[in-house]
DNA sequence: AACTGTCCCTGCAAGC
DNA sequence: TGCTTGCAGGGACAGT
């Protein structure tokens, strides 16, 4: 599922984009534009340059000499792949976006959870409203130890609610959350509120360090959503997974307790009931 | 502030 | 074996 990393892979993989033009976009299935409509991302991306690919959280934007930005979230299922414009595209491949050099951007999403939307720069405000309300990116911002403290004092919701609240950390999903809280020691279902200072430094070093290994490893890639990179290539940061779809399993960091699975805000979550608390 | 519920859709698993 | 049914799955947001 497309968290930080993944989104962070493909960001990467897309820069081999910028500087190029795009020539023609066709949109096969209206949903994945569902906030504008397919005329407007086509007539947004047609015979503009891309200038740059951002990435907030999970949120990908993509820059050109146009008026327009084109966002694109993943959701659980998306894909965004660069191939030759001649090949045959996959199922479930909503948008293209052919390029001056024969390649292609391709939307792929078997879901259609995910979504492409073109806007004006001045309308992003009322069209892609959680962009401004994202919290700092571990990545592009770092998440100090203080704010944390400040976001967490006397609240009581738990751990894993508070790092997949965009608008407390951007990037963080339900992989990942578990997995942050087990590097930190630190029990998904804590209230915030009680975790003190020295937890908070953990976790705050857990968020970076779990995030930049996952990068490094090119996300991670899980059996059924099928998450890859932009060539096709899938991550491996699955193999190095501690918590997340280990339910019952020995725990891989004190080797004594057994992975728990419980639901918070309707989510699994993983964690060792031994070396966190 | 802190929750719960809903929606989006497909593929797979379980059940008949 | 082949069909039908149920539901998991992540994130945003509306509602309480």
């Amino acid at each position: 599922m497309p968290e930080l990393p993944e989104v962070e892979t493909v960001r990467r993989g897309l820069n081999t984009v910028v500087g190029r033009r795009i020539v023609s976009a066709t949109v096969g299935r209206d949903r994945v534009v569902r906030r504008t409509s397919a005329q407007t991302l086509i007539d947004g991306v047609t015979g503009v340059e891309i200038t740059a690919v951002q990435r907030r959280g999970k949120y990908l934007v993509i820059h050109t000499t146009g008026d327009q930005r084109v966002m694109i979230h993943l959701r659980m299922s998306g894909q965004v792949l660069i191939t030759a414009a001649d090949s045959a595209p996959p199922a479930h491949t909503h948008v293209r976006m052919t390029l001056d050099d024969r390649r292609e951007i391709r939307f792929v999403d078997p879901r259609t959870f995910g979504e492409v939307v073109a806007y004006r720069v001045r309308d992003e405000p009322e069209v892609v409203p959680e962009l401004i309300r994202l919290g700092p990116d571990p990545l592009v911002d770092g998440i100090a130890t203080k704010y944390v403290v400040a976001a967490f004092a006397g609240r009581r919701r738990r751990l894993k609610d508070a790092l997949l609240d965009q608008s407390v950390i951007a990037g963080i999903g339900n992989i990942y959350g578990d997995e942050i809280c087990h590097a930190a020691r630190i029990s998904p279902l804590r209230p915030v509120g009680s975790v003190n200072r020295r937890g908070v430094v953990r976790l705050t070093d857990a968020i970076h360090r779990v995030l930049a290994d996952a990068v490094a490893a090119g996300g991670s890639t899980l059996g059924d959503a099928q998450y890859v990179g932009v060539d096709g290539a899938a991550g491996t940061f699955q193999n190095h997974h501690r918590v997340y779809g280990r339910t019952g399993l020995r725990c891989r960091t004190c080797g004594r307790g057994l992975i728990r699975r419980t639901v918070v805000s309707q989510r699994s979550t993983h964690h060792c009931p031994v070396c966190q608390r």
